[in-house]
DNA sequence: ATCAAGTCTGAAACTTGTTCTACATTATCC
DNA sequence: GGATAATGTAGAACAAGTTTCAGACTTGAT
Protein backbone atom coordinates (compact mmCIF):
# COMPACT_ATOMS: atom_id res chain seq x y z
CA UNK A 1 0.00 0.00 0.00
CA UNK A 2 2.88 2.09 1.22
CA UNK A 3 4.77 1.38 -2.31
CA UNK A 4 1.81 2.28 -4.50
CA UNK A 5 1.33 5.52 -3.00
CA UNK A 6 4.88 6.39 -3.93
CA UNK A 7 4.18 5.05 -7.32
CA UNK A 8 1.84 7.51 -7.00
CA UNK A 9 4.14 10.31 -5.63
CA UNK A 10 7.08 9.32 -7.54
CA UNK A 11 5.12 9.78 -10.77
CA UNK A 12 4.49 13.08 -9.75
CA UNK A 13 7.44 14.49 -9.65
CA UNK A 14 7.52 17.55 -12.31
CA UNK A 15 6.76 17.80 -15.99
CA UNK A 16 10.42 18.40 -16.78
CA UNK A 17 11.68 15.87 -14.47
CA UNK A 18 8.69 13.13 -15.46
CA UNK A 19 10.60 9.20 -14.67
CA UNK A 20 8.39 6.67 -16.63
CA UNK A 21 6.18 5.55 -13.64
CA UNK A 22 2.76 4.48 -14.46
CA UNK A 23 1.24 7.74 -16.23
CA UNK A 24 -1.33 9.70 -14.74
CA UNK A 25 -5.21 10.36 -15.93
CA UNK A 26 -6.27 13.77 -16.66
CA UNK A 27 -8.52 14.02 -13.48
CA UNK A 28 -5.77 12.47 -11.45
CA UNK A 29 -3.03 15.31 -13.05
CA UNK A 30 -6.01 17.90 -12.06
CA UNK A 31 -5.90 16.26 -8.37
CA UNK A 32 -2.64 16.54 -8.25
CA UNK A 33 -2.65 20.66 -9.68
CA UNK A 34 -5.35 21.48 -6.96
CA UNK A 35 -3.43 19.71 -4.41
CA UNK A 36 -0.53 21.94 -4.75
CA UNK A 37 -2.51 24.87 -5.60
CA UNK A 38 -4.19 24.73 -2.11
CA UNK A 39 -1.13 23.83 -0.58
CA UNK A 40 0.86 26.78 -1.94
CA UNK A 41 -2.13 28.89 -1.34
CA UNK A 42 -2.20 27.55 2.70
CA UNK A 43 1.81 28.25 3.07
CA UNK A 44 1.41 31.75 1.52
CA UNK A 45 -1.19 32.86 4.23
CA UNK A 46 0.55 30.91 7.47
CA UNK A 47 3.99 29.28 6.59
CA UNK A 48 4.24 25.65 7.40
CA UNK A 49 1.95 25.18 10.54
CA UNK A 50 -0.78 26.48 8.57
CA UNK A 51 -0.49 24.37 5.62
CA UNK A 52 -3.22 21.22 7.50
CA UNK A 53 -3.45 18.39 5.62
CA UNK A 54 -6.96 18.20 6.12
CA UNK A 55 -7.75 21.80 5.17
CA UNK A 56 -5.16 20.74 2.05
CA UNK A 57 -7.75 17.69 1.41
CA UNK A 58 -11.20 20.22 1.39
CA UNK A 59 -9.62 22.90 -0.18
CA UNK A 60 -8.68 20.95 -2.98
CA UNK A 61 -11.94 18.59 -2.96
CA UNK A 62 -10.33 15.44 -2.04
CA UNK A 63 -10.61 12.53 0.26
CA UNK A 64 -7.91 12.68 2.86
CA UNK A 65 -7.00 9.06 2.15
CA UNK A 66 -6.74 10.46 -1.62
CA UNK A 67 -4.15 13.17 -0.28
CA UNK A 68 -1.83 11.04 1.22
CA UNK A 69 -2.09 8.31 -1.50
CA UNK A 70 -0.71 11.43 -3.91
CA UNK A 71 1.72 12.42 -1.35
CA UNK A 72 2.67 10.46 1.76
CA UNK A 73 3.89 12.68 4.11
CA UNK A 74 3.29 16.92 4.67
CA UNK A 75 6.93 17.32 4.44
CA UNK A 76 6.13 15.31 0.88
CA UNK A 77 3.58 17.71 -0.27
CA UNK A 78 5.57 20.87 0.82
CA UNK A 79 8.91 19.42 -0.99
CA UNK A 80 6.87 19.10 -3.97
CA UNK A 81 5.31 22.20 -3.95
CA UNK A 82 8.82 23.48 -3.97
CA UNK A 83 9.31 21.82 -7.02
CA UNK A 84 6.62 23.87 -8.56
CA UNK A 85 8.14 26.90 -7.09
CA UNK A 86 11.31 26.25 -8.07
CA UNK A 87 10.23 25.06 -11.84
CA UNK A 88 8.59 28.61 -12.08
CA UNK A 89 11.53 30.57 -11.01
CA UNK A 90 14.04 28.61 -12.77
CA UNK A 91 11.63 29.35 -16.23
CA UNK A 92 11.28 33.38 -15.11
CA UNK A 93 14.78 33.85 -14.36
CA UNK A 94 15.78 32.24 -17.50
CA UNK A 95 14.02 34.62 -19.82
CA UNK A 96 16.39 37.60 -18.30
CA UNK A 97 19.38 36.27 -17.73
CA UNK A 98 21.82 38.38 -15.01
CA UNK A 99 23.82 40.92 -16.42
CA UNK A 100 27.35 41.00 -14.51
CA UNK A 101 30.51 40.58 -16.35
CA UNK A 102 31.90 37.59 -13.77
CA UNK A 103 30.53 34.50 -13.12
CA UNK A 104 30.41 35.43 -9.48
CA UNK A 105 28.66 38.50 -9.76
CA UNK A 106 26.01 37.07 -12.06
CA UNK A 107 25.23 34.47 -9.84
CA UNK A 108 25.05 36.77 -6.76
CA UNK A 109 22.75 38.58 -8.79
CA UNK A 110 20.59 35.56 -9.68
CA UNK A 111 20.11 34.31 -6.10
CA UNK A 112 19.54 38.01 -4.88
CA UNK A 113 16.68 37.93 -7.70
CA UNK A 114 15.52 34.56 -6.05
CA UNK A 115 16.05 35.50 -2.47
CA UNK A 116 13.83 39.07 -3.21
CA UNK A 117 10.50 36.59 -5.31
CA UNK A 118 11.04 34.35 -2.04
CA UNK A 119 10.12 37.75 -0.14
CA UNK A 120 7.40 38.71 -1.74
CA UNK A 121 5.88 35.68 -0.05
CA UNK A 122 7.78 34.66 3.40
CA UNK A 123 5.15 32.40 4.53
CA UNK A 124 5.51 30.11 1.30
CA UNK A 125 8.96 30.35 2.18
CA UNK A 126 8.83 29.49 5.41
CA UNK A 127 6.77 26.23 4.73
CA UNK A 128 8.81 25.36 1.62
CA UNK A 129 12.23 25.61 3.09
CA UNK A 130 11.59 24.42 6.50
CA UNK A 131 10.15 21.13 4.80
CA UNK A 132 13.00 21.08 3.26
CA UNK A 133 15.92 21.18 5.79
CA UNK A 134 13.59 19.00 7.84
CA UNK A 135 12.71 16.27 5.35
CA UNK A 136 14.22 12.78 6.32
CA UNK A 137 15.39 9.75 4.23
CA UNK A 138 12.25 8.85 2.82
CA UNK A 139 11.96 12.42 1.41
CA UNK A 140 15.38 12.05 -0.27
CA UNK A 141 14.47 11.46 -3.85
CA UNK A 142 12.65 14.25 -3.81
CA UNK A 143 14.57 16.55 -1.94
CA UNK A 144 17.29 15.48 -4.56
CA UNK A 145 15.59 16.71 -7.64
CA UNK A 146 14.90 20.02 -5.86
CA UNK A 147 18.52 20.22 -5.34
CA UNK A 148 19.54 19.46 -8.43
CA UNK A 149 17.21 22.18 -9.69
CA UNK A 150 18.75 24.55 -7.62
CA UNK A 151 22.52 23.65 -9.21
CA UNK A 152 20.96 24.11 -12.89
CA UNK A 153 19.39 27.25 -11.83
CA UNK A 154 23.19 28.38 -10.34
CA UNK A 155 25.11 26.96 -13.32
CA UNK A 156 23.02 28.73 -15.50
CA UNK A 157 23.51 32.00 -14.07
CA UNK A 158 27.21 31.33 -14.03
CA UNK A 159 27.02 30.88 -17.93
CA UNK A 160 29.93 28.95 -18.23
CA UNK A 161 31.64 28.16 -21.83
CA UNK A 162 33.08 24.83 -20.90
CA UNK A 163 31.55 22.20 -18.35
CA UNK A 164 31.99 22.63 -14.76
CA UNK A 165 35.11 21.07 -13.26
CA UNK A 166 34.59 19.37 -9.83
CA UNK A 167 35.63 22.07 -7.98
CA UNK A 168 33.47 24.46 -9.46
CA UNK A 169 30.66 21.66 -8.57
CA UNK A 170 32.30 21.86 -4.82
CA UNK A 171 32.05 25.64 -4.87
CA UNK A 172 28.18 25.07 -6.00
CA UNK A 173 27.47 22.70 -3.63
CA UNK A 174 28.80 25.60 -0.54
CA UNK A 175 26.88 28.10 -2.48
CA UNK A 176 23.66 25.93 -2.00
CA UNK A 177 24.43 25.03 1.46
CA UNK A 178 24.77 29.05 1.91
CA UNK A 179 21.96 29.86 0.81
CA UNK A 180 19.38 27.19 2.25
CA UNK A 181 20.91 28.02 5.64
CA UNK A 182 21.03 31.92 5.16
CA UNK A 183 17.21 31.66 4.40
CA UNK A 184 16.50 29.42 7.10
CA UNK A 185 18.55 32.45 9.33
CA UNK A 186 16.48 35.22 7.81
CA UNK A 187 13.02 33.25 7.77
CA UNK A 188 13.47 32.77 11.33
CA UNK A 189 14.10 36.33 12.21
CA UNK A 190 18.25 35.98 13.03
CA UNK A 191 19.11 37.40 10.14
CA UNK A 192 18.44 40.56 8.03
CA UNK A 193 18.11 40.27 4.61
CA UNK A 194 20.72 43.01 4.42
CA UNK A 195 22.61 39.95 6.05
CA UNK A 196 21.53 37.46 4.08
CA UNK A 197 23.00 39.82 1.09
CA UNK A 198 26.48 39.62 2.65
CA UNK A 199 26.37 35.46 3.14
CA UNK A 200 25.60 35.37 -0.23
CA UNK A 201 28.00 37.86 -2.09
CA UNK A 202 30.86 36.74 0.13
CA UNK A 203 30.19 32.32 -0.55
CA UNK A 204 29.73 33.76 -4.31
CA UNK A 205 33.54 34.44 -4.25
CA UNK A 206 34.47 30.95 -4.27
CA UNK A 207 33.52 30.85 -7.93
CA UNK A 208 36.25 32.79 -8.83
CA UNK A 209 38.48 30.85 -6.40
CA UNK A 210 37.81 27.83 -8.08
CA UNK A 211 37.55 29.34 -12.12
CA UNK A 212 40.12 26.97 -14.35
CA UNK A 213 42.86 29.73 -14.39
CA UNK A 214 43.78 29.19 -10.66
CA UNK A 215 44.53 33.14 -9.82
CA UNK B 1 2.04 31.23 32.25
CA UNK B 2 4.30 30.63 29.36
CA UNK B 3 6.64 33.80 30.63
CA UNK B 4 7.07 31.72 33.57
CA UNK B 5 7.58 28.56 31.43
CA UNK B 6 10.30 31.04 29.65
CA UNK B 7 11.68 32.21 32.62
CA UNK B 8 13.27 28.83 33.61
CA UNK B 9 14.01 27.85 30.34
CA UNK B 10 15.63 31.23 29.97
CA UNK B 11 17.35 30.71 33.40
CA UNK B 12 18.90 27.38 31.71
CA UNK B 13 20.85 28.68 28.99
CA UNK B 14 24.17 27.26 30.32
CA UNK B 15 26.81 27.48 32.67
CA UNK B 16 28.76 29.36 30.57
CA UNK B 17 26.43 32.12 28.96
CA UNK B 18 24.14 32.04 32.39
CA UNK B 19 22.50 35.60 32.48
CA UNK B 20 20.47 36.71 35.80
CA UNK B 21 17.19 35.12 35.71
CA UNK B 22 15.81 33.75 38.49
CA UNK B 23 18.48 31.21 40.04
CA UNK B 24 17.04 27.46 39.90
CA UNK B 25 17.38 25.82 43.03
CA UNK B 26 19.50 22.29 43.64
CA UNK B 27 16.68 20.04 43.27
CA UNK B 28 16.33 22.17 40.09
CA UNK B 29 19.33 21.90 38.53
CA UNK B 30 19.05 17.99 38.60
CA UNK B 31 15.52 18.35 37.50
CA UNK B 32 17.21 19.76 34.22
CA UNK B 33 20.05 18.08 34.19
CA UNK B 34 18.01 14.68 34.49
CA UNK B 35 15.60 15.51 31.33
CA UNK B 36 18.93 17.04 29.49
CA UNK B 37 20.20 13.13 30.05
CA UNK B 38 16.91 11.64 29.04
CA UNK B 39 16.60 13.56 26.26
CA UNK B 40 20.17 12.70 24.92
CA UNK B 41 19.89 9.21 25.65
CA UNK B 42 16.59 9.25 23.47
CA UNK B 43 17.97 10.94 20.75
CA UNK B 44 20.98 8.47 20.53
CA UNK B 45 18.92 5.83 20.35
CA UNK B 46 16.66 6.96 17.46
CA UNK B 47 16.69 10.78 16.38
CA UNK B 48 14.28 13.55 16.23
CA UNK B 49 11.65 11.13 15.90
CA UNK B 50 12.35 9.21 19.53
CA UNK B 51 12.88 11.69 21.56
CA UNK B 52 9.29 11.77 22.41
CA UNK B 53 8.25 14.13 25.29
CA UNK B 54 5.95 11.59 27.26
CA UNK B 55 9.24 9.38 27.46
CA UNK B 56 11.68 12.20 28.19
CA UNK B 57 9.40 12.98 31.04
CA UNK B 58 9.33 9.51 32.52
CA UNK B 59 12.81 9.02 31.80
CA UNK B 60 14.01 11.80 33.68
CA UNK B 61 11.07 11.27 36.58
CA UNK B 62 9.47 14.51 36.08
CA UNK B 63 5.68 15.04 35.44
CA UNK B 64 4.79 15.92 31.64
CA UNK B 65 3.61 19.42 32.93
CA UNK B 66 7.33 20.39 34.51
CA UNK B 67 8.66 19.17 31.18
CA UNK B 68 7.37 21.33 29.51
CA UNK B 69 7.47 24.00 32.13
CA UNK B 70 11.36 23.59 31.91
CA UNK B 71 11.61 23.35 27.77
CA UNK B 72 7.80 24.90 26.30
CA UNK B 73 8.57 22.58 23.09
CA UNK B 74 10.28 19.70 22.06
CA UNK B 75 12.47 21.72 19.84
CA UNK B 76 13.70 24.05 22.66
CA UNK B 77 14.26 20.56 24.35
CA UNK B 78 16.56 19.56 22.27
CA UNK B 79 18.38 23.34 21.18
CA UNK B 80 19.54 23.04 24.75
CA UNK B 81 20.40 19.60 24.31
CA UNK B 82 22.59 20.53 21.27
CA UNK B 83 23.90 23.62 23.68
CA UNK B 84 25.01 21.49 26.07
CA UNK B 85 26.73 18.72 23.75
CA UNK B 86 28.51 21.82 21.83
CA UNK B 87 29.89 22.87 25.52
CA UNK B 88 31.21 19.43 26.03
CA UNK B 89 32.23 19.64 22.52
CA UNK B 90 34.25 23.47 22.87
CA UNK B 91 35.70 22.35 26.05
CA UNK B 92 37.39 18.94 24.48
CA UNK B 93 38.48 20.97 21.16
CA UNK B 94 40.19 23.28 23.28
CA UNK B 95 42.35 20.62 24.87
CA UNK B 96 43.84 19.85 21.59
CA UNK B 97 44.01 22.62 19.92
CA UNK B 98 44.48 21.72 16.06
CA UNK B 99 47.73 21.65 14.23
CA UNK B 100 47.52 23.21 11.11
CA UNK B 101 49.88 26.27 10.14
CA UNK B 102 47.02 28.12 8.05
CA UNK B 103 43.91 29.27 9.83
CA UNK B 104 41.55 27.40 6.79
CA UNK B 105 43.83 23.63 7.70
CA UNK B 106 42.99 24.69 11.12
CA UNK B 107 38.97 25.35 10.59
CA UNK B 108 38.91 22.47 8.48
CA UNK B 109 40.85 20.17 11.03
CA UNK B 110 38.26 21.21 13.89
CA UNK B 111 35.14 20.65 11.73
CA UNK B 112 35.89 17.56 10.86
CA UNK B 113 37.28 16.14 14.46
CA UNK B 114 33.86 17.55 15.40
CA UNK B 115 31.93 15.38 12.69
CA UNK B 116 33.71 12.40 13.69
CA UNK B 117 32.57 13.14 16.59
CA UNK B 118 28.63 13.49 15.54
CA UNK B 119 29.26 10.33 13.25
CA UNK B 120 29.87 8.05 16.86
CA UNK B 121 26.29 9.31 17.62
CA UNK B 122 24.32 9.42 14.53
CA UNK B 123 21.21 9.76 15.80
CA UNK B 124 21.89 12.33 18.06
CA UNK B 125 23.37 14.74 15.79
CA UNK B 126 20.16 13.83 13.44
CA UNK B 127 18.26 14.78 16.55
CA UNK B 128 19.93 18.07 17.08
CA UNK B 129 20.70 19.23 13.71
CA UNK B 130 16.89 18.69 13.02
CA UNK B 131 15.99 20.91 15.26
CA UNK B 132 17.62 23.15 15.41
CA UNK B 133 17.09 24.35 11.47
CA UNK B 134 13.49 23.42 12.23
CA UNK B 135 13.72 26.28 14.82
CA UNK B 136 11.10 28.73 14.21
CA UNK B 137 10.80 32.36 16.15
CA UNK B 138 9.99 31.20 19.13
CA UNK B 139 13.24 29.20 19.78
CA UNK B 140 15.69 32.57 18.16
CA UNK B 141 16.85 32.98 21.58
CA UNK B 142 18.09 29.32 22.47
CA UNK B 143 19.43 28.92 18.53
CA UNK B 144 21.32 32.50 18.45
CA UNK B 145 23.18 30.74 21.34
CA UNK B 146 24.15 27.79 19.67
CA UNK B 147 25.55 29.90 16.72
CA UNK B 148 27.65 31.89 19.07
CA UNK B 149 29.26 28.80 20.22
CA UNK B 150 29.44 27.42 17.11
CA UNK B 151 31.45 30.59 16.04
CA UNK B 152 33.26 30.91 18.71
CA UNK B 153 34.62 27.29 18.10
CA UNK B 154 35.88 28.72 14.70
CA UNK B 155 37.06 31.43 15.63
CA UNK B 156 39.24 29.61 18.17
CA UNK B 157 40.19 27.16 15.41
CA UNK B 158 41.36 30.17 13.23
CA UNK B 159 43.79 31.37 15.88
CA UNK B 160 44.10 35.13 15.27
CA UNK B 161 46.13 37.75 16.54
CA UNK B 162 44.18 40.47 16.24
CA UNK B 163 40.37 40.44 16.48
CA UNK B 164 38.36 39.39 12.98
CA UNK B 165 37.52 42.23 10.47
CA UNK B 166 34.50 41.94 9.10
CA UNK B 167 35.15 39.88 6.04
CA UNK B 168 36.68 37.40 8.18
CA UNK B 169 33.00 37.40 10.33
CA UNK B 170 31.43 37.28 7.35
CA UNK B 171 33.68 33.96 6.15
CA UNK B 172 32.68 32.53 9.42
CA UNK B 173 29.09 33.16 8.80
CA UNK B 174 29.11 30.95 5.54
CA UNK B 175 30.99 28.07 6.89
CA UNK B 176 28.53 27.89 9.93
CA UNK B 177 26.07 27.96 6.93
CA UNK B 178 27.97 25.46 5.01
CA UNK B 179 28.56 23.27 8.23
CA UNK B 180 24.66 23.15 9.39
CA UNK B 181 23.46 22.45 5.42
CA UNK B 182 26.05 19.99 4.77
CA UNK B 183 25.29 18.33 7.96
CA UNK B 184 21.73 17.77 7.05
CA UNK B 185 22.52 16.52 3.63
CA UNK B 186 25.19 14.10 5.35
CA UNK B 187 22.22 12.97 8.02
CA UNK B 188 19.31 12.52 5.46
CA UNK B 189 21.60 10.30 3.18
CA UNK B 190 21.96 12.79 0.37
CA UNK B 191 25.72 13.35 0.70
CA UNK B 192 28.79 10.70 1.87
CA UNK B 193 31.39 12.08 4.30
CA UNK B 194 33.25 12.16 1.81
CA UNK B 195 31.26 14.79 0.46
CA UNK B 196 31.19 17.01 3.79
CA UNK B 197 34.78 16.86 4.32
CA UNK B 198 35.23 18.22 0.27
CA UNK B 199 32.80 21.12 1.13
CA UNK B 200 34.16 21.83 4.56
CA UNK B 201 37.38 22.21 2.97
CA UNK B 202 36.10 24.29 0.25
CA UNK B 203 34.43 26.77 2.12
CA UNK B 204 37.12 27.10 4.23
CA UNK B 205 39.20 28.20 1.68
CA UNK B 206 37.43 31.94 1.87
CA UNK B 207 39.30 32.24 4.95
CA UNK B 208 42.41 32.60 2.82
CA UNK B 209 40.48 34.87 1.03
CA UNK B 210 39.70 37.00 3.43
CA UNK B 211 42.77 37.18 5.34
CA UNK B 212 43.50 41.01 5.89
CA UNK B 213 46.27 41.15 4.38
CA UNK B 214 44.21 40.99 0.52
CA UNK B 215 46.07 38.20 -1.58
C1' DA C 1 -21.65 -5.02 -21.31
C1' DT C 2 -19.27 -7.08 -17.58
C1' DC C 3 -15.88 -8.31 -14.46
C1' DA C 4 -11.64 -7.37 -11.85
C1' DA C 5 -8.36 -4.29 -10.31
C1' DG C 6 -7.31 -0.20 -8.97
C1' DT C 7 -8.83 4.43 -7.10
C1' DC C 8 -11.52 7.65 -4.38
C1' DT C 9 -14.51 8.88 -0.50
C1' DG C 10 -16.02 9.63 4.23
C1' DA C 11 -15.35 8.74 8.61
C1' DA C 12 -13.28 6.78 12.52
C1' DA C 13 -9.16 5.57 15.01
C1' DC C 14 -4.52 6.15 16.51
C1' DT C 15 -0.17 8.78 17.79
C1' DT C 16 2.38 12.25 19.76
C1' DG C 17 3.09 17.23 20.75
C1' DT C 18 0.84 20.53 23.61
C1' DT C 19 -2.45 22.53 26.99
C1' DC C 20 -5.31 22.44 31.01
C1' DT C 21 -7.06 21.33 35.65
C1' DA C 22 -7.32 20.02 40.35
C1' DC C 23 -4.56 18.90 43.92
C1' DA C 24 0.00 18.04 46.56
C1' DT C 25 4.65 19.71 47.74
C1' DT C 26 8.12 23.12 48.46
C1' DA C 27 10.00 27.66 49.17
C1' DT C 28 9.78 32.24 50.91
C1' DC C 29 8.84 35.62 53.96
C1' DC C 30 6.88 37.47 58.17
C1' DG D 1 5.95 27.92 62.55
C1' DG D 2 2.33 29.32 59.47
C1' DA D 3 0.47 31.96 55.46
C1' DT D 4 1.10 32.30 50.74
C1' DA D 5 2.91 32.11 46.35
C1' DA D 6 5.47 29.33 43.30
C1' DT D 7 6.47 24.77 41.66
C1' DG D 8 5.52 19.97 40.83
C1' DT D 9 2.26 15.82 39.91
C1' DA D 10 -1.15 12.97 37.68
C1' DG D 11 -3.99 12.58 34.31
C1' DA D 12 -7.53 14.16 31.13
C1' DA D 13 -8.27 16.75 27.06
C1' DC D 14 -7.16 18.78 22.66
C1' DA D 15 -4.84 19.37 17.97
C1' DA D 16 -2.93 17.87 13.82
C1' DG D 17 -0.32 14.27 11.23
C1' DT D 18 -1.07 9.66 9.86
C1' DT D 19 -3.40 5.12 9.25
C1' DT D 20 -7.21 2.24 8.41
C1' DC D 21 -11.49 0.50 6.50
C1' DA D 22 -15.84 -0.38 4.21
C1' DG D 23 -18.12 0.85 0.46
C1' DA D 24 -18.78 3.60 -4.10
C1' DC D 25 -16.73 4.90 -8.46
C1' DT D 26 -13.45 4.39 -12.68
C1' DT D 27 -10.99 2.14 -15.84
C1' DG D 28 -9.25 -1.30 -18.84
C1' DA D 29 -9.53 -5.81 -20.73
C1' DT D 30 -12.19 -9.29 -22.30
Amino acid sequence: MTAEAKAVAAAATTPATTPASPPLTERQEARRRRILHASAQLASRGGFDAVQMREVAESSSVALGTLYRYFPSKVHLLVATMQDQLQHMHTTLRKRPPAGDEPAARVAETLMRAFRALQREPHLADAMVRALTFADRSVSPEVDTVSRLTTAIILDAMGLDAPPTAEQLSAVRVIEHTWHSALITWLSGRASIAQVKIDIETVCRLIDLTAPEKA
